[in-house]
RNA sequence: GCCCGGGUAGCUCAGUUGGUAGAGCAGCGGAUUGAAAAUCCGCGUGUCGGUGGUUCGAAUCCGCCCCCGGGCA
């Protein structure tokens, strides 16, 4: 028994479309995937639904949070669970689309019970980072817990904060919680799972299409209406592609051209990185070819 | 027409006193258990504008030619 529609894939390949019209057909709801389109303010820039679009069938966790709300994978599938218990309760398949191959990862192979990294804690870390530089900071861990160090990539500073993160708020090792890792929400077993796969020039060429069709929708004036709201660039909503560089114009910083070429690019190396994680952690998934 | 600069990897440019070339960006491959639209790792042969010459040896020196800037006419 299918449990749930999972359909991943780079951005910019077609997959809400998709998506949408699945639950159209088979009486599902649409749910987000993607650590993005969470975000209220971004609509335009992130290619969320539009508001017509998701009058055709029942949508969730798009858009429910503000630019500075923190979060990451493990918000995402605590906020998922009940919006799953909703879809059975009303009888809807669950459709479940985005970019985001890490939270596909966890909500198919499940996740360790990690408590949430207080923010003092998080700032430590940052500061101790910043005054020892990698490689002592990553040294130092690796004196407290071998075991972590020994397969994380002491090389990746995000990855030797997290380690320290859990290591000080828990007292206990990441290696360690990792064995203890839950049961996934869904197996991947009892998912219909599809990746959607452009060939990489037809994808580019999508990539840079819709950049230009987000300017010509108003990307501009979300971008605006955002710099009013005083956020800061490091606040979790400004990793958003195109947000920076679009920042960067409104500030006079950058032309218009450079601004557009610039985030063009970064879209690019995006959807790389999306085909490399499909390629080689989705290799059982049933690969979709647009149009198919 | 003359005088200065320039012509080196897809792009921007380095290349010391001649020993057949190297960075950043792009691109490609990879990693991915809580910032993942993030973060990190790996991969650099290209008529060194063309041609003739000097030299054991020239991207580097000399001659001629072509192209692009700027200046003087």
């Amino acid at each position: 028994m299918i449990e749930a529609i999972l359909i991943a894939g780079p951005t910019a390949s077609g997959k809400s479309a998709i998506a949408l019209t699945l639950a159209r057909e088979r009486g599902g709801a649409v749910i987000n995937a993607d650590s993005q389109q969470v975000f209220a303010d971004w609509r335009i820039l992130t290619a969320r639904p539009t508001e017509e679009e998701e009058a055709l069938a029942p949508h969730f966790l798009y858009g429910h949070l503000p630019l500075t709300e923190d979060y990451s994978v493990g918000h995402w599938l605590r906020d998922l669970e009940p919006v799953l218990e909703t879809c059975r309760e009303r009888q809807l398949l669950p459709i479940i689309t985005g970019g985001t191959g890490l939270y596909f990862k966890a909500l198919t192979e499940g996740i360790a019970p990690i408590p949430p990294t207080p923010e003092d804690i998080r700032l430590r870390g940052e500061a101790e980072l910043e005054t020892l530089g990698l490689t002592d900071f990553a040294a130092a861990l690796q004196s407290r817990d071998p075991k972590t160090a020994a397969v994380i990539d002491l090389q990746n500073p995000r990855r030797v904060l997290r380690a320290w993160e859990v290591l000080e708020t828990t007292g206990r090792g990441l290696a360690d919680w990792r064995e203890e890792t839950e049961p996934p929400l869904i197996p991947l077993e009892r998912c219909d799972a599809r990746v959607v796969l452009p060939d990489r020039e037809t994808l580019y060429r999508r990539c840079d299409a819709r950049f230009d069709r987000m300017l010509a929708d108003g990307a501009l004036e979300e971008v605006r209406r955002v710099r009013a709201q005083n956020i800061p660039l490091s606040a979790p909503g400004y990793k958003t592609l195109g947000a920076k560089e679009l920042t960067a114009h409104l500030e006079g910083k950058l032309d218009l051209e450079t601004a557009t070429a610039d985030a063009k690019t970064a879209t690019r190396r995006y959807a790389k990185r999306q085909l490399t994680w499909a390629r080689n952690q989705m290799s059982t998934w049933q690969i979709v070819r647009p149009g198919d």
